[in-house]
DNA sequence: GTCTATAAGCAGATAGAC
DNA sequence: GTCTATCTGCTTATAGAC
């Protein structure tokens, strides 16, 4: 989890990307020392300057990297063809496995946006964001024909994500007050993916008093 | 929103703990720099150190104080005798409630306990956190009495908790992705204790081929 | 208690040898 | 390309006047 699934081709510039990555993506902008990144890539501060400019030149092309990484799958089950049902297994399904292999990614992403927006929109952000429009259609329509209970489509978008993806940021937190050894968690957020299903479909099942 | 509610005493150590929670709040430990913490309090950075000896310090009172609040209204819901059904209403509208006041709470605490997780524990949780036994117990035999559908409890607990939280800390990136004017997510997030009532309630109604 | 001035330390960045 | 040594600037922290 969380290591360099291709691990291209191991010249130093991609050695110090890499751990760059992993220390940025784990503590942030502000919390990140160059010298961290350094040892990681087991070379030294200077080697950073020399293939990245600077501290915030390297970060900008991680955090690239990590957005754009992300975007396309979201994308990709957004915006298919698929029926509501299937669409929205495939969603859950590819986002709780993007996660489960990058898992400081969302509280990457979050804990970023909210300390320096303004840096993230104009850096960072690419210009053409996944539109949910199709599937909010979609949704309407099955509610409108009486196949699945009404609700607020942004609501259960919302509330889908954050089945999703919270878990993921409170894998440290819950840890500690559960005390729940790293094996046992994992094992949970593993059935995760059928339990958002299992909850979803449920409260969508339409009312019989309708 | 996001304001001291009680504003106690206005003495000098007062306003630099208000200015410190303010920023430590929204930037982190790393983010945070004495020189602005100093600027909302109206003095300068000499009489942080006079009143707080160290910005560890000064972050360790601030993040104990943020913690120590949020504590007691988890409990007492989690821990109280009321029905489930009336349970899980008081649980979510207590903490959208609690969220909606402190938006950037649930960001801080998460992100910092991700970079920092050994201080955490140490320095600023307290020995005694809420149990959520009690409640998992009155779940298992509303399960066995066939008055909810199945479900393990701690994936429910979960659902509950991360639908409450999620939306709050994905507020800023919702804005950005959804071009949506701050009123209307406000309008929006309020709109959410309903909606997680509505949504959490649909998915344990019994099954009827059950 | 509150200020100004300054010390001390650290982190990012560069120079220059190899 | 990679290193050591060094500079510069910023941030925390203290000394000392008022």
């Amino acid at each position: 989890m969380d290591k360099k699934e291709t691990a291209t081709t191991d010249t130093t510039e991609q050695r110090i990307f890499d751990a760059a990555h992993e220390v940025f993506v784990q503590k942030g902008l502000d919390g990140t020392k160059m010298q961290e990144i350094a040892d990681r890539a087991g070379i030294n501060k200077a080697l950073l300057h020399y293939y990245y400019r600077s501290k915030e030149k390297l970060y900008e092309m991680v955090a690239k990297g990590v957005i754009t990484r992300a975007i396309p799958v979201i994308r990709q089950t957004l915006e298919s063809d698929l029926p509501l049902k299937e669409k929205i297994e495939a969603f859950i399904d590819f986002y709780i496995n993007l996660i489960s292999k990058n898992t400081f990614v969302p509280m990457f992403i979050l804990g970023e946006v909210n300390k320096h927006p303004q840096y993230f929109v104009e850096h960072i952000l690419p210009k053409d964001l996944p539109q949910p429009q199709k599937f909010l259609q979609q949704l309407e329509a099955e509610i409108a024909a009486g196949h699945i209970r009404p609700i607020r489509p942004e609501h259960l978008v919302v509330n889908i994500v954050s089945m999703c993806v919270f878990p993921f940021l409170a894998k440290p937190m819950a840890a500690i007050i559960l005390g729940m050894p790293e094996e046992e968690i994992k094992a949970f957020l593993l059935e995760r993916k059928t339990a958002v299903k299992d909850f979803v479909f449920a409260a969508l099942r339409p009312d019989p008093t309708a």
